[in-house]
DNA sequence: CATGAATGAGAATTCATTCAT
DNA sequence: GATGAATGAATTCTCATTCAT
């Protein structure tokens, strides 16, 4: 797999003169996913950007605003992904096998983004304006689409909802990153097959996220039930 | 099924004189679902359980004590109901299926209950305290355990490990009440069949659990694809 | 001298079914001493009395009743206990040397008293009621009639007045209870003749007191002056 | 004697734009001494600076660190000032003297000041942190050091032990002046030799003081005793 | 653009006092 | 008398936001 290029980076914008502003975000994400939200100050954000309190405002209307751009920047890269990945002419299993790495593999690179993105927005999201709404259901769309599409090409089973399914598929996967998040769930070799090779900590959350994709597809597409026959 | 006496309803210990402190809390879980934790203030609290301000801080210390006093009472509870469905000598699809019914169930009824639960508690790793961490856990070991018997029993495939196989069936699921919490899942007839007879939108949205549920053990057992063997 | 009969102690007052009250204001010297006025809650002084919370309310009309019904009580008894001295046909000497031990004795054996009386009180007195400030300055008068009646019996000099030189005497006292009370001053046997004897710490504090009052005395009478006659 | 360059006031460091905060600690003293601490709210302090509430935060972290601060200013300059009266080379009557009539006219020039610092500070064991503990200590080793060298220069007794002594010398000033600030003593031409001229309250006053100023420290040499000798 | 002082609305928390039982 | 639940005013401290320089 080519380096697919860290969908969620976008920290080559330059952060020189014109890009403050994108200094300061990157501050906040780190801010935000230590502290949460409503544990940050502005002041926080500011002396982490090393920049002067007030200079803030100068770029942001407000400590919500700084969150929904955030949202608005992060959430579209990753969207913009997955959008790609859904439009290749490859097969169902194949592309869930990729925004399953996309998501995992997200989270494995930029620890704080998912953090934000997953804890911070999703939960404040009720107060969410309708277009963040939006925003968030474009995900269950993308992979909607990819279902339906799998059932046209008759690679899945016609009598799932691919609405219904695709929580199947998302959830599995939200709900892992909210417990490595939380801490919940720790990854490590212990449930990792010792023949792979492993080199420290690093290389081992690697294939530790890589695993459980893996398993993660298989289980959505072939079930768990034994030789495929309970239903 | 007869009515498996809500698990998660404990309103029946007399919120009479005796038990000021279950009516702060009941007010509390209202509150918190409508405003978020830290959009609630004490006053509103207090407003809403009709009595005196300072009352709320005989019962609990401090704001943060009423939330995980909700936390380990309903999740106490919640989680005693899923102990007694794994410990039946039932299928582990049997049992899979009450799961997702206690959990989908427990949104229908007790709509705020789980807004709080899982938006305000489990998803901020702010108030977690290492007991909170374990509790949390325990949702996943039982699930995990009810795989674990269905494989010995022969049920379900062996290849599989339990402990993440579990995350894609409470992802599903949690992913569900999320999205119903958020706005983002708009439980309607839409994707419902027109040929079932619903009445009212109580009705409607119990419809829409019940088939949303019996989807999710489906795919999660026999998985989307086409007759079972892309893996 | 037979042992004077400690003046400051009321405790034989039978605090069983009537002097209720009496245990309220025992245990409120225990609790101002250890936390200040301020720093002390009603229910301090219930738990500490081990009674219950509103029946302090019965005997004392609020927070600030107790503090001075502990003074006028506690104040009052000192006082006749200096009045009683001073009202003896001894020599002005002999007069002052028991004013010193009633006064530094006075802390030795109730040091919460003390506390209470001088840093609680006196530090309230900007709030004191004309009656209370009269009270204090009794103290002073008895110990200017002391010097007074000393200079009509030709024991002390007629060119100095009464009514200042009886600073210079209580202030010594005063600033060594405070000094002890503030751990500013810590009694020891450093600064007392070895020779005497000496035992435990109870003795130590004794012998310091004893030493320290007698200084006092003779600075107050001779002064510190070579061969007196600086002046 | 040429009125020594008042030396508790700093008030000539520029209350102007740059220091905000010593215009606070002024108001904070003002307030202080009006309504003691606990008796004194932030916002007085605020608006006896004339400025906005939450200022005072960004110059103390609390309202105790404002009391602290006093303390360590004041008393410092004050101690500054007797430790260089102690630095002469006058003799010790000279030298007790000069303490005399800094710590009287100190009362006399900055009364609230002086309020604040024996009453809220000094008798307060509460905020009594070990270096503020230390710093009270500092007087009565001044004094003592004054004696002692006294004593070597043979002008006092040797029998006398100088940190005892000391106590005697504060303990009158600062009776006197608890006395005053608490209006138990009541500076007044009534016990003023009515030869002397005096104008107004202010010149009263004043005369007040150095008269009890050189009565204390006569007492302290020569002692009251006639003709020096019933030791 | 930058700075950080200034503002002031909130919100949590405390606790003296009252009161029903 | 006794109890302790109930009340709510008072106050500290926080921090988003504004503004003068």
């Amino acid at each position: 797999m080519p380096a697919p290029a860290d969908p969620l980076d976008r920290s080559s914008e330059s952060p020189s003169r014109r890009d403050k502003r994108a200094l300061i975000l990157e501050a906040a994400i780190h801010v935000f996913a230590r502290n949460g939200y409503h544990g940050s100050r502005i002041a926080d954000i500011a002396s982490e950007a090393g920049i002067a309190y007030g200079l803030v405002y100068h770029y942001f209307k407000n400590k919500e605003e700084i969150l929904s751009s955030i949202f608005e920047e992060r959430w579209g890269a990753f969207l913009d992904t997955l959008e790609h990945i859904a439009s290749q002419p490859a097969s169902a299993r194949a592309k869930l096998d990729q925004v399953a790495t996309v998501i995992l593999g997200g989270h494995h690179v930029r620890p704080e983004w998912v953090k934000v993105l997953v804890l911070e927005i999703q939960r404040s999201s009720r107060f969410a304006r309708p277009d963040q709404i939006r925003a968030v259901g474009r995900l269950f769309q993308i992979v909607a689409r990819i279902l339906r599409e799998g059932q046209e090409k008759g690679e899945l089973r016609m009598d799932i909802d691919p609405d219904v399914a695709c929580y199947s598929f998302i959830g599995a996967l939200e709900i892992i990153i909210t417990g490595v998040v939380l801490n919940v769930i720790q990854p490590d070799s212990a449930s990792l097959d010792p023949t792979e090779p492993s080199s420290g900590e690093e290389r081992r959350d690697g294939a530790y996220y890589e695993k459980v994709g893996r398993t993660v597809v298989d289980i959505f597409l072939n079930g768990v039930a034994r030789s495929g026959g309970t239903g």
